[in-house]
DNA sequence: TCTAGTAAGTCTTGAAAGTGCACTGAGTCA
DNA sequence: TGACTCAGTGCACTTTCAAGACTTACTAGA
């Protein structure tokens, strides 16, 4: 199987990587949500070749997660931001980005703290079921194939 | 800046990143938490070139997110299990396949449901406050260096 | 003993992607 | 006029990937 049949699979987990599963485009979403919004600051904030910026912006705008708007006329130029769509990804980044604090953070502690406006305290993402509220743990979980399954 | 060079970085999603940010790790690792073991259990699931398999599962081994786990002698064999931190990837990838879900699962509904063993309900994952125990959007969270981070 | 089968890789080779950097194009500013 | 800004493109080069045949070490059956 290449990459790019991805997309046909049908497991959600497949089709997400099929748009945000490589190597760059997380990092390129990392720096949306820090509210960076044009080419030249995503490149020079990430190092990334400037080729392989331009085609991943493009990607992540067919799909939809983020959008172009011109933020001036003569030259018109435009900016890239988080669409609803994109703003979805969150709680998946900062799964991962608490995951890298628990078992790469040096000694100092995490590199980034995360402040919940509504409390006002920095706080760790909890996943919780969506029923009774309890926070899940992978072995309480069981997957069964659901209405959207294929039969083999 | 090369790939290889990401783990240098002071920041927690980049280090996440180099070890499970490629293309084929995070569809083993869904895998393997569907409870899939062994290499050709892993290859004929997933259809990757066999050598990227051994590839990905001595990366995943090494990070410590694998573990080999003899399980007949003469020959030995080996079969590959989730280790403690493997297991604290599962929210990450749980927010993934819900939001997959939501955006690419067609008019029939998603693929896989998941069940929570606690509650006995299929559920989402809801991203919640360690702190408040609200659930937690993207909007009302602010990001600020942690003690880990380094000045610029 | 010979043959087939199983499981976990390893090797080979052409194709696809990524990298680094110079360059373009439209316009501003002095 | 010349220098500068920003968002990309073009190009030569390197790295990684894909597909499938091959290898190793052992078991089971004829």
């Amino acid at each position: 199987m290449r990459w790019d049949e991805l997309d046909r699979e049908a497991c959600s987990l497949a089709r997400a990587l099929a748009v945000i599963g490589d190597r760059w485009t997380l990092l390129v979403l990392r720096e949306a949500f820090l509210r960076v919004r044009r080419f030249d600051d995503f490149q020079a904030r990430l190092g990334i070749a400037r080729r392989v910026l331009a085609e991943r912006l493009a990607h992540l705008v067919d799909e939809g997660v983020l959008k172009k708007v011109a933020y001036q006329d003569r030259p018109v130029r435009y900016e890239y931001r988080l669409t609803e769509k994109g703003l979805g990804l969150y709680p998946a980044l900062l799964s991962l980005v608490h995951w890298g604090d628990q078992h790469y953070a040096g000694r100092k502690g995490p590199p980034v703290l995360h402040r919940h406006l509504a409390c006002g305290h920095d706080f760790r993402g909890v996943l919780t079921c969506s029923v009774c509220g309890e926070a899940v743990e992978a072995r309480e979980v069981a997957a069964h194939p659901g209405p959207g399954a294929k039969r083999r």
